[in-house]
RNA sequence: GGUCGCAUAGCUCAGCUGGUUAGAGCGCACGGUUCACAUCCGUGAGGUCGUAGGUUCGAGUCCUACUGCGACCACCA
């Protein structure tokens, strides 16, 4: 002992020794027996895998602390807790890093070849990887470091294998030739959660079709050529070189007669169709539509329908094929789009041009415009997995927090369409399937273990689908791949299903809804019971953080500040159900006050109480033989309620509620006020059975709020808690980490108590703020007179007779009597008792009296506003009984204060 | 176009099952060197709870409409 504190808290130099040795000792690492043997209940959060190319950024900072609460406060409730952490492989995304750092030497992935590219890329991952990971310690994570997977682990991959060949199996994979979305950059297709939306300005091209030949009993308009032609519209006119037809609705009148006329396609020559079908629009535009099924979905799917042609006019890289005239051959889409224009504006087959605005899709990786193509790609149909995953929702087997994103996801769910899996990327897990080369043969294989020879013809040339799996192909089965499925093992039934799933919003349909859906179909279970989806952290203009705006924040940088308490207390606190983070990049000093202040006045509150306690033994203040006095026994039953309070916040995910809580008792309640009553117990001099009560009671009170505050602030919490002593006979865990969380319920409430210490308090406050108004000098001593004391003040002041004194100055207390004359001011607490401080010589007379006049009005209005509802028979007859007790006393006490009042101010007026 | 959400103090937000005088932090103002802490302590000002109706004995809380924001989804060329 003797080691004083300083008098400054500093993070740094002691978050990582304590990190260290918690993972050491082995408190992070979940142990499947104690699940399986019964003797533990398992908690498991899965980590939302980070792209293994990730960098830490506060949406991580947010994201996972919450789930280290989570988890450290399962943990101390006794509970096996499993913080599963890994990385994803995150095909596009790395695939391009790699792709820019090879381009600085000039090079291409095809220059380097699939393999040597493969391989760059792992040599990338192996050397970067483990950055995220190493970054969450640092905020204080505890994962259980022995558990860490990748999405490309051997284990995971035969995951990702078996899963595609039973889903093909079941008829729930599928190879055909549709029109997706394909990303002209990335070179790859997409699935329809990877083209974003984004709103654009461009013109809506009115284009004239002129009819082959004319048509009869149609009043259509004509080019001065004398032929007739239809008007229709495109946002991109490039495409009107693929157009195979022109759509009309069956009913609208204007165009009957013109259903099976052919139309000639400018520019091009070629002659198509006019088609009617329900899809188009009689009230928009013209009423007409040019049909290009190669690109363009709804196209796509008429062109179906009518069995028209697709007429393919781009290379994948968004180019125009040979299959247009040639002097737009070759051409990038966006420059073909003008010259089309200006080539039709030639001809006079523009008929105008709108502004137009429009929601156009674009690459979630690139944002490179989405381009819609036909191609052949992997598929997973969808709605089988999709129904048992609305009925789990349904049934309430998993719940959303907050629950209004449930509507979102199963609104998503009942329109669900499939899924492209297959990406022409080289990173990522190859797809299992393999192609017979032999002439004649041509067999498919899906396979789990690679094939060497057809099954077909026993021909050995075989050769493996080029392509790879979408990356959320592998991450939707993380709550089971992680633990070793489809192995068996004792970590699938110790620790699956899990519990709480904690995310972004923007992935709730790629990722959550998806692993509600494979949980479902491969494990027969929801993988997690409760899906809490955290807010986005924004800067102060609301913008969401990102490295383009350059407007984030790194959590390394506020940990080596203020450290990593301070950062998730103030994380904590700002996440209230289902709102946003605001956070300032500009001024991290205010930013983080909340969890920098907190962490001080802990540490500081530790420095007291740790200095009033070394060198001696203190005992259990609830053991029998410690006479504890009414500060005592009011601290012990806020503990116990601010414990009540944290459980069931955190219980329903309420984080800023829990943090509120806990800061309350511990700033509001224990620094200010307890400790500042007992001060003058615990010197030395002081009584010592009085000491000794103080001192337990100090001991437990802060061992109570270090534990309830230990899942937000994990490192202070645990550095004070050790150096606490331990009462005589008891023992106690060699961490905080390990130590027991403070169950609701398992210390009693002190009713008696906190009346008591409610109305001495309240009686301090008003003094103060009569002291304060008066501009009482703070050393001044002051006499109060008190009249009309109710029974819980009088025990109050009995049992804390020198707080008055120590707390407000007060030197002496006259109860009674009739001293209360004079010049003064008075205040009526909120129990009935009466104050009245003669504050001669010190006080502004005239204001006081203008002070209680506005107190009486006040009065009476509240008088006047309680007699009305007592008028009211209904209330009187229907509310319940203590509703309009309440108000009758409340009624009478108004009437009470305000006659007092009027005596006091008449009093007054003649000081 | 569809679905959902939000509107409370200067700012950011709590207010959970409708029920004492609607709260917190920050900011602001005033005062404070008492041996844990100025990253602190004490005190204060500031609210017709978006608008209009309704339900109820009672509405910030429930219902309806309106206004203003926002999110997600969607094939109007």
């Amino acid at each position: 002992m003797g080691t004083t504190l300083p008098p400054r808290y500093d993070p740094g130099s002691i978050e990582k020794a304590l990190y260290e040795e918690w993972e050491e000792r082995g408190y992070f690492h979940a142990d499947p027996q104690r699940v399986l043997e019964g003797r533990r209940d398992s908690y498991v959060i899965v980590i939302p895998p980070p792209n293994v190319t990730a960098v830490l950024h506060m949406g991580h900072g947010l994201n996972n602390t919450i789930q280290d609460v989570l988890i450290r406060w399962r943990r101390m409730q006794g509970r096996e807790a499993l913080y599963l952490p890994g990385t994803d492989h995150a095909g596009i995304a790395t695939q391009n890093v790699v792709e820019r750092l090879i381009a600085d030497e000039g090079l291409t992935r095809e220059d380097l070849g699939r393999e040597a590219f493969v391989e760059r890329v792992w040599a990338f991952v192996e050397e970067t990887g483990s950055t995220i990971l190493e970054q969450l310690r640092a905020i204080g994570c505890s994962c259980d470091w022995t558990r860490t997977r990748f999405t490309l682990d051997p284990g995971l991959s035969s995951a990702v294998r078996e899963v595609f060949v039973r889903l093909y199996e079941k008829g729930l994979v599928y190879r055909g030739e549709y029109i997706i979305n394909w990303c002209p950059r990335c070179l790859t297709a997409l699935s329809d959660e990877e083209a974003e939306g984004e709103e654009s300005n461009g013109r809506l091209v009115h284009l004239r079709y002129p009819l082959r030949e004319p048509v009869a009993g149609v009043e259509l308009p004509t080019l001065p050529d004398g032929r007739q032609y239809v008007v229709v519209a495109t946002t991109r006119p490039e495409t009107m070189l693929g157009d195979t037809a022109v759509a009309v609705h069956p009913e609208d009148e204007r165009y009957l007669g013109l259903v099976g006329a052919h139309v000639e396609l400018p520019l091009t020559g070629r002659s198509i169709p006019v088609v009617a079908d329900a899809y188009v629009d009689p009230s928009f535009g013209s009423g007409a539509v040019k049909i290009t099924p190669s690109h363009d979905p709804n196209d796509f799917e008429l062109a179906r329908r009518h069995d028209l042609p697709g007429r393919n006019v781009m290379t994948p890289d968004a180019r125009m094929n040979e299959n247009v005239p040639p002097e737009f051959q070759d051409l990038d889409r966006f420059e073909a789009r003008a010259r089309v224009t200006d080539a039709l504006s030639k001809l006079g087959l523009i008929d105008r041009t709108e502004d137009h605005t429009y929601t156009i899709p674009h690459c979630y990786r690139c944002h490179t415009v989405v381009e819609p193509r036909v191609s052949l790609q992997w598929f997973v149909r969808m709605k089988p997995l999709a129904e048992p995953a609305l009925a789990a929702s349904r049934d309430g087997r998993v719940r959303f927090t907050p629950e209004r994103h449930l509507a979102v996801y199963e609104n998503w769910l009942e329109n669900i369409r499939d899924w492209c899996i297959s990406r022409q990327l080289w990173w990522g897990h190859r797809i299992p399937v393999w192609y017979c080369r032999a002439s004649t043969c041509g067999h498919m294989m899906v396979a789990r273990e690679d094939p060497d020879r057809c099954a077909q013809c026993g021909s050995t040339d075989l050769e493996q689908d080029q392509d790879v799996l979408d990356t959320w192909f592998s991450s939707w089965l993380w709550p089971f791949s992680t633990l070793g499925w489809p192995e068996t093992s004792d970590d699938v039934p110790a620790f699956y299903p899990g519990h709480a799933l904690v995310t972004a919003q923007e992935i709730l349909f790629f990722w959550v809804a998806r692993m509600i859906m494979a949980g479902l179909e491969f494990m027969g279970e929801v993988p997690f019971r409760d899906v809490y989806l955290n807010g986005t952290v924004r800067d102060m203009q609301r913008r969401k953080m990102s490295k383009s705006l350059g407007n984030g924040i790194d959590p390394l940088e506020v940990v080596r500040l203020y450290g990593a308490d301070a950062l998730r207390y103030t994380v904590i606190d700002a996440q209230g159900l289902g709102t946003d983070i605001l956070m300032d990049p500009e001024n991290l000093d205010d930013t983080f006050a909340t969890g920098r202040n907190l962490a001080n006045k802990v540490w500081n509150a530790g420095r007291f109480i740790l200095m009033n306690v070394e060198g001696e033994s203190v005992a259990d203040p609830r053991a029998d033989d410690v006479p504890l006095e009414l500060a005592d026994r009011w601290i012990l039953s806020r503990a116990a309620a601010a414990a009540a309070e944290v459980t069931r916040q955190l219980e329903g995910f309420r984080f800023h509620e829990a943090a509120d809580a806990v800061y309350h008792f511990f700033w509001g309640e224990l620094a200010d006020w307890y400790v500042e009553l007992v001060k003058h117990r615990v010197r030395d001099d002081a009584e010592p059975a009085s000491r000794a009560a103080a001192r337990a009671t100090l001991v437990a009170a802060f061992d109570q709020a270090l534990r309830l505050l230990h899942p937000i602030m994990p490192f202070i919490t645990d550095a004070l808690w050790r150096r606490l002593p331990v009462p005589a006979g008891r023992t106690r865990e060699a961490s905080l980490m390990i130590a027991s969380w403070p169950e609701p319920g398992g210390a009693p409430r002190d009713h008696d108590a906190e009346a008591q210490m409610g109305a001495l308090m309240e009686l301090i406050g008003t003094i103060r703020t009569l002291r304060s108004e008066y501009d009482a000098p703070p050393a001044a001593l002051i006499r109060i007179h008190l009249a009309n004391v109710s029974g819980a003040l009088q025990a109050a002041l009995r049992a804390e007779d020198r707080a008055l004194h120590r707390l407000a100055r007060v030197e002496q207390v006259d109860i009674g009597g009739n001293g209360a004359q004079g010049a003064g001011a008075h205040a009526v607490l909120r129990d009935g008792t009466e104050l009245f401080v003669p504050l001669a010589g010190m006080i502004d007379v005239d204001r006081e009296r203008e002070r209680l006049t506005r107190e009486l009005q006040r009065l009476d209005q509240q008088l006047q506003a309680a007699l009305v509802r007592l008028d009211n028979q209904d209330f009187v007859r229907r509310a319940p009984v203590d509703v309009v007790e309440r108000e009758r006393e409340k009624a009478a006490s108004f009437r009470d204060q305000r006659e007092r009042l009027a005596v006091k101010l008449a009093a007054l007026g003649e000081a």
